[in-house]
RNA sequence: CGGGGCGUAGUGUAACGGUAGCAUUCAUGCUUUGGGAGCAUGCGGUCCGAGUUCAAAUCUCGGCGCCCCGACCA
């Protein structure tokens, strides 16, 4: 992508308006737009890196046997009735047609899914089974508050699982739990586990996941040593106790954003929409029901928040909007024009994605733009690295400068890539 | 939803009740070219509605919106 095509530009200030570091950063680098309080629209650096994120749960939820599917966002009134979310969910947004028909925006897809499941998982030959679905999700927040972290719109992936029993609910419950921490890893993300109550439907088991970050809404004791934590509303052990987990670590205390979160749900909601199966025996048995969720949008905002300096966004390369940001530093000459331009296609024809900075600029503020967009390596030709016959290349986290030939720098750039 | 703060150009900020100004962005031209350049010219604004007043960005009331703290948070 040539960067004078690009759709949005960069803002040097952010408005008063927003107070959170995600939203400040990603609204001057033009990633996101703000709608209104608690609505964002993702523009086209702000939807590659979405989009990567979403590949990264995509392919984790694949690889456990989840099927993606793609459910309605506005929903009959009488679901919700039916499960008594209706007068129950105060974070249910409501509306109503010309005609008088109530309906729902979707703000968890129990009540859609299970139908659903009800039509096809009529045998225990059906069972277990998994669907997942990455989409937009309406809360009414009577606050919506630290920009993206916590919005009345937001991208969430949400996994439904249906069991026989117990033993094999459990036994995917944890293997769910053990994807959820490979996609914080693989996002960049040292996420911890924490064990908490299963909220005000479900007095049963749920973990949820945390990021040790100032940006969150929780407080959490948490393990040094290990991927345990609690939240500091239910935990037992306090800080400066010993890890009950690991028996290493002295547990310290911290403020967390929830990033993800599984539940077991039980036969709630199979109860309430009367899904029963037939078992070997021809009797009607009533599944086991977990739920899965990750919040794609807020993921995104506590990335920006955990590794976002002083000069701004800081993207790990598994999310970056791009492999490669090339800069060109335009000369009198135009023979380093000439040059990058051929660099740059030769990425191209390689695979590598590169946002190539070809405007009429001054270098200070293409390095400027080029640390708030935060694209990890920076490839810099000018007719002062052409005399040197190398390429310049910055790395934005540490900062550090290597001059590379060309032939060296696609054989980083593709071992990068690889990982 | 309770409490607090705030609404002036795309963005950031000034203006005692008396000519809405500055910076930046944007447009045009010239000069510049390795860390947000310089000069010149130009476009662009008082959230909405009432009220007080000779006169309202400024005071009063109402509405709407935004932010923060709390509560809430599948």
């Amino acid at each position: 992508m040539r960067q004078s095509h690009l759709f949005t530009k960069t803002r040097k200030e952010a408005p008063t308006d927003e107070v959170a570091k995600n939203a400040q950063l990603l609204i001057r680098g033009g990633f996101i737009h703000k709608e209104m309080a608690g609505v964002y629209s993702y523009l086209p650096l702000g939807l590659r890196t979405l989009n990567k994120i979403e590949t990264i749960i995509r392919e984790e939820m694949d690889a456990i046997g989840g099927q993606e599917i793609k459910m309605a966002t506005l929903h009959p009134s009488e679901k919700w009735k039916q499960t008594g979310g209706w007068d129950n969910v105060d974070v249910l947004f409501k509306l109503k047609s010309r005609t008088e028909k109530e309906y729902a925006l979707g703000q968890s897809e129990e009540e859609i899914v299970t139908p659903i499941a009800q039509e096809y998982a009529t045998s225990y030959k059906d069972l277990p089974v998994s669907v997942y679905q990455i989409g937009q999700k309406y809360r009414d927040e009577l606050r919506a508050k630290s920009g993206i972290m916590r919005g009345r719109e937001f991208g969430m992936k949400d996994m439904y699982s249906f069991h026989e029993s117990q033993e094999d609910f459990d036994r995917f419950f944890s293997i769910t739990k053990e994807a959820y921490l490979r996609i914080f890893r693989r996002a960049g993300l040292d996420a911890k586990v924490t064990e908490a109550s299963g909220g005000s439907f479900s007095e049963k088991l749920s973990y949820e996941f945390m990021v040790i970050t100032d940006a969150g809404e929780d407080d959490i004791v948490y393990c040094p040593s290990c991927i345990h934590c609690a939240n500091t509303e239910v935990a037992k052990a306090e800080a400066g106790g010993e890890c009950p987990k690991c028996k290493k670590g002295t547990l310290a205390k911290a403020r967390a954003a929830e990033v993800g979160n599984v539940f077991d749900l039980g036969v709630k909601y199979p109860k309430a929409f009367s899904f029963t199966y037939k078992d070997k025996d021809g009797k009607e048995q009533t599944p086991i029901v977990g739920c899965y969720g990750i919040g794609t949008t807020r993921l995104m905002g506590t990335i920006v928040e955990v590794f976002a300096d002083e000069k701004g966004i800081v993207w790990p390369e598994s999310v970056a909007p791009f492999n490669i940001h090339l800069i060109l530093i335009s000369s009198v000459e135009g023979t380093a024009k000439a040059a990058a331009d051929a660099l740059y296609e030769k990425f191209r024809m390689a695979g590598v994605e590169v946002l190539y900075d070809e405007r009429d600029l001054r270098a200070g503020e293409k390095f400027a733009d080029a640390d708030l967009i935060g694209i990890p390596l920076r490839v810099i030709v000018s007719e002062k690295t052409l005399k040197e016959g190398k390429l310049e290349v910055k790395n934005r986290k540490t900062g550090e400068v290597q001059m590379l030939t060309e032939t060296e720098l696609l054989k980083t750039v593709s071992a990068t890539l690889s990982v």
